[in-house]
DNA sequence: ACGATTCGTGGAAACGTTTCCACGCGGCCG
DNA sequence: CGGCCGCGTGGAAACGTTTCCACGAATCGT
């Protein structure tokens, strides 16, 4: 009591958070038994939950989580790295991934990897330094994956999503890119076409490189001969690509149809060619927000990130609680949404020109 | 060596990551060393420094971030509460911090408040237990702040985004919503518009109720009579919205324009208007991916939340490194983007009916 | 040649929690 | 009536790191 006497001050520090040795003291009970007040433990007499729990209001203690982390291990928090956090198709994962680690009393660190595999291996060994109890992984293209290794032997769990692993031997949740892209080129086949670009993403991501292989394979199957010249992957997805669709319009065969290989492209692509004052058929892969607001409505083959999240989430969490089967890929459908873009037929669009 | 001793084996035991102590057994140091090697702090042999690091490759050490926290206090870890992190807006806002607590080797724990207060709540008080450095928190509307004061007082650093503090002496970022607003609803005065739709979020929400205050200025100034008819606020930001638009086309002195209070509602009034197959003059507030690939384009009233997002990490970082003065609110201009859609003129709009 | 300084180093204390062990005290059963 | 059990409890050890202190060796200045 008295702060003279060269003993601390018996109730506060100046400038620090109270800690459970302090509510101990005020509430005249031993820090066991706080630690079981504040755990909700059994065991502990009304008296002292009641002394705990005013002593903790007066000092305004909260918990602290690091020094509980180191003692029990736990730390109660996943890790997600994707491609972009601000990505329409990421950020709506993002957010089931949250849902599901909020119902676990969990928290989340998030990190975009912007197609770097260094600053994704950055982000991950940060990730593991912190313990994370799992890691929900979107992994970029090119770069060591090694590192991961050292990572699964030591324990930690993870889940890849979006792509499969290489040669690692984890869960991962990922889509029908291939089976999908088909169905939207087979779809607009129906249509007539036969001259149908195709716009992607960078092809040595793995999801570009699947779509186009479905493309073909839709084009194969209907014995339309592959023309590369229809094929344009831009470097990034904000780039516009009207100059190399004029250039394709202005061939001697034209396209009278486009595949997108993803929502940001769809868009520039719809952009291009309102530059162009033209319309092709258009699917694009991946929904988007304003899909069914411009005109005609964009038909497009659309995955569904929110499944993709929880079904992540519950086998990450059935590693956590133990499960040691073999590792599984799931592999999530596509759905053709169909609303007008996709089913301008050849005749028509040739009409119009 | 020998593991039937009773003592542990040297150099690892079965199931638990390498720590400091194991790999100051294998590399022959002590304790001290590893730490002084692998935090990079000068005043070690070249000799240690080989040795340290061939000893943490072997077993695989990785610095156990827990243990660390709670010795320095630091956690090198920074809170961000938005509204929905899968919201274009928010996610924008999303990468922009996560991009400024990159920079400093720090680490992003992110959450969905849901416009949930007790959700938020939860959510902070999380962040706190885990003693993040810094909080940058866009707070639900309604529901007791007060907890946020007890947090302040025990030393956590915290930024509102979007939002403006009530009680609380905080920094914030806020956006000029009521004159953003003004503005647009003016540009469509200014081209012969009298009877404008507004349509909102939830009035109880901060920035819809600026964005109708500027709304209402921009009338009153161009005296123009307020009409309460002309206003609808839906409850949720995915509410199609061509009911009470309908209402309002079939109304004895229907709207020939809208202002649309966010970038969904723009969305959804786009929707609504193919509905109805009519077409008005409309301003947005907040900038989307489609504005301007839909016919026509949209015009907007554009915040930039990628300037919000580093300015409050700028203001938060100042906290950090030990600023006390007093607390300051950044209010961002908003731009206007025309693209066409705000300047139908009223006779455009009437001829064509 | 000798004290003073520097450098590299090892080791112990401390951070705040959880958990385990031991203790006192009733009441219960045999 | 005595041992036993269970309950509520206090306190100490442990988690893995950082940091401070102390120590020996080597270098330096005079």
């Amino acid at each position: 009591m008295d702060a003279g006497d060269g003993v601390r001050v018996a109730t506060e520090r100046p400038n620090a958070r109270a800690t459970m040795k302090d509510v101990a003291r005020v509430a005249g009970v031993g820090v066991g038994t706080v630690s079981r007040v504040v755990n909700g433990k059994s065991n502990v007499s009304e008296e002292s939950i009641a002394a705990v729990n005013a002593a903790i209001d007066t000092l305004g203690f909260r918990r602290n989580d690091s020094a509980r982390m180191l003692r029990t291990g736990a730390t109660a928090s996943i890790g997600l790295l994707v491609e972009d956090v601000a990505d329409p198709f990421f950020s709506l994962l993002n957010r089931s991934v949250e849902e599901e680690v909020l119902r676990r009393d969990s928290v989340l660190l998030t990190a975009s990897s912007d197609k770097d595999p260094e600053r994704a291996r950055k982000m991950i060994l940060t990730f593991c330094a912190r313990r994370v109890d799992g890691l929900v992984i979107t992994l970029p293209e090119g770069g060591d994956e090694e590192y991961l290794r050292a990572e699964l032997d030591a324990g930690t769990s993870m889940v890849f999503v979006d792509r499969p692993p290489r040669e690692l031997d984890v869960d991962a949740v990922i889509v029908d890119n291939r089976g999908g892209a088909r169905t939207g080129v087979a779809h607009l086949i129906g249509y007539g076409h036969r001259r149908i670009a195709c716009f992607t993403d960078r092809p040595d991501l793995y999801t570009a490189s699947e779509r186009i292989a479905g493309y073909r394979a839709a084009l194969k199957e209907a014995g339309i001969p592959f023309d590369p010249e229809l094929v344009y992957s831009s470097s990034t997805t904000r780039e516009p690509v009207d100059e190399p669709l004029g250039r394709m319009l202005a061939s001697a065969d034209p396209p009278t149809a486009v595949f997108a290989g993803n929502n940001r492209t769809s868009i520039n692509v719809i952009g291009a060619l309102r530059i162009h004052n033209t319309s092709l058929a258009i699917v694009g892969f991946d929904d988007f927000e304003l899909a069914d607001v411009v005109v005609p409505g964009i038909t497009v083959v659309a995955q569904d990130p929110k499944a993709m999240g929880q079904i992540a989430m519950g086998m990450l969490y059935k590693r956590l609680d133990g499960d040691v089967s073999s590792s599984q890929t799931v592999t999530l459908n596509t759905r053709l949404i169909v609303r007008g873009s996709g089913e301008l037929s050849r005749d028509a669009v040739l009409a119009a020109r």
